[in-house]
DNA sequence: ATATCATATCAAATAATTTTGATATGAGGT
DNA sequence: ACCTCATATCAAAATTATTTGATATGATAT
């Protein structure tokens, strides 16, 4: 089981990580093969996998396969979900608690 | 000396994790005093002290002393600069490469 | 000045994430 | 079938984040 904090966690994780960050600025330039990640990137081949699998499954990513290749883009639901979640969770609600608290 | 990776996932930090996503859910309800979060997250002084310190450094939430006491609430700017940064971040460049690569 | 309360900081312990190298899987090509 | 190449998975090591309890700081009140 996880709660909803740990799932929309999740989401974010693919924004905190200077190497994850990195490779969504490659993608903004389009979809690349794994191939081009590797080698525009300072990570091994395991450590790219280990990345590409955190932002595919935060939904920001997707991949495609194309025979033995991988091709990654940004996904545009993904991208367009994820800002609405952090509007979302930034929000100030309607209903303001007034907190009498504290002297 | 901090890159611009490190610099944009600290703003995303904020968000990674269950407990600092719980605070920012109370928040919402508007600006509490420390108090208030203490007696509602299952975290020691110390440890909400921790978390405020990320939120704040984020720009996400600030922070205003009033005597002995702290008060914390969303940023208004913080929080519209955060979505702005994570529309960027995975907005798709004009300019699209071809990569001819791979087969 | 001293006492008290709220918060911050520190250091040690614990837990989670990331890196690395080795091996496994799966698709083509011969 | 076998061989090769691209990617995934695994396990161990290294690094980073979080929790916890103790102590420090800073404000108010007596």
């Amino acid at each position: 089981m996880s709660t909803i904090y740990e799932d929309h966690a999740k989401i974010f994780k693919a924004f905190c990580d200077e190497k994850r960050l990195q490779i969504l600025e490659l993608l903004r330039g389009g979809e690349k093969c794994a191939c081009v990640l590797l080698e525009q990137l300072d990570l091994g081949q395991s450590g790219l996998s280990y990345h590409m699998k955190i932002l595919v499954e935060s939904g920001v990513v997707e991949s495609r396969q194309e025979g033995k290749w991988t091709h990654y883009k940004i996904s545009e639901k993904g991208r367009a979900s994820g800002i609405d979640l952090l509007r979302e969770l930034t929000t100030p609600n309607t209903i303001i608690e007034k907190n009498k608290c504290c002297k």
